[in-house]
DNA sequence: CTGTTTCGGTACTATGGGGTACCTTATGAA
DNA sequence: TTCATAAGGTACCCCATAGTACCGAAACAG
């Protein structure tokens, strides 16, 4: 029987995301595999169920991925790849700028950091942590990291410019940090909280910015 | 064979812990199944190997927990009652008083959030969260929320007292919390940070207290 | 049109483990 | 001492599912 194919439905990225680069059957598993992971988790996922939601055989899934796990470090590689910095530092002019900047960035590490699917695969990670901690080194290296060292540019440049007190870059990115998440991501990660919208992740990176500033006047 | 049982070896609590207070038995195979599930993670535990550990048959572990559930959600509540607001807030006699409370809190905070065992429970509960957000749940009712709720009335009294600037406590609780923990939890569950010490446990705790009370001058 | 090669689908194997039936042993009553 | 009852241990059932072998079909070359 012929199998037309159902043209994929994952909330659209709003900029060509490294999923999108992807061969199309790849992608397909992929994205039938986003679906099942985050419903059931990582042990409870069958590949079977991957498989038939993407319209593939197992035998194609196989040979796309080689293992279960193969299928669960792609998608957190892909997804880690996509949290890439979001924005690099602008020109920083005057204060304000640097408060800008700083709020931009807010605004985008929440909004990635707080989306379902983003959470689905730190919560896989995480699960897999004791068995598995290469996951997580993945999330670090080719998320946190990349991330970190946009933000800290951010900061260094702010007080190459005189517009924001002296202290390590480092520590100052981690406070900042600190003010715009605060324990929201685990009780996310736990399925307590509910996500923020747009207007409450605005608020949050606004306050934490002017929170920061006030902590290192010039 | 007569079989001799081992006396149970975790790390001693400083204080009387819930776990101390159950029956041998109980507390026995929740021992083991501590040690079984840090190691493996939920899904690749397996009851029998817990039932060894604890010295305990199969059919005694199902008698006393009804699941292999049943022993996580067990385990998750008594973690939950473990980490029971660290100390009652003392009296708020002046401005040090009050930064020390805060400081003693952020102590036991992180204290309690970077041990490995409550780490694990908080793993577990995430790895399930998809299938089982009541084990979320728990440790937010049970854990968080007392927490809360005594940082909040610390911060209450030192406004009442007048040694910290207004502002709704529980903002000024949760940019505590975030000056306090940063991102540190996740990447500890995610098994690429390592722990703090002691020190850099006292550290972050004055840091943090120090900032907080900059941000909100009386 | 026929041979060959590559790809895909299905049906299978092997394994691990949750939960329980059933038998054995200890306990206590008469 | 014997019988009744409760507790415990072992062995088993059964299911789910990761990964693969094998077969059939399509595609392509000659």
């Amino acid at each position: 029987m012929p199998v037309t194919r159902k043209k994929s439905r994952l909330p659209a990225a709003k900029h060509p995301s490294p999923i999108d680069l992807l061969p199309a059957r790849r992608r397909a598993i992929l994205i039938a595999a986003v679906g099942v992971l985050m419903e059931k988790g990582y042990a409870r996922a069958s590949t079977l169920e991957i498989a038939t939601r993407a319209r593939v055989s197992k035998r194609e899934l196989y040979a796309e991925f080689g293992s279960k796990r193969g299928i669960l470090e792609a998608l957190i590689a892909t997804s880690a790849a996509d949290m890439q910095a979001p924005l690099a530092p602008a020109e920083i002019g005057d204060r304000h700028a640097l408060a800008a900047a700083l709020t931009a960035y807010g605004v985008a590490a929440l909004t990635t950091l707080t989306n379902p699917y983003v959470l689905a695969m730190y919560r896989l990670a995480i699960a897999e942590a004791p068995a598995d901690p290469e996951l997580g080194e993945i999330l670090d290296v080719k998320g946190r990291q990349p991330n970190r060292r946009a933000l800290v540019e951010i900061v260094r440049r702010g007080q190459a410019a005189g517009f924001v007190g002296a202290g390590e870059p480092e520590r100052l990115g981690q406070e900042f940090f600190g003010l715009l998440m605060g324990d929201l991501m685990v009780w996310l990660l736990l399925g307590v909280s509910e996500p923020p919208n747009a207007a409450d992740i605005k608020t949050r990176a606004e306050h934490a910015t002017q929170a920061v500033l006030a902590l290192h006047p010039i």
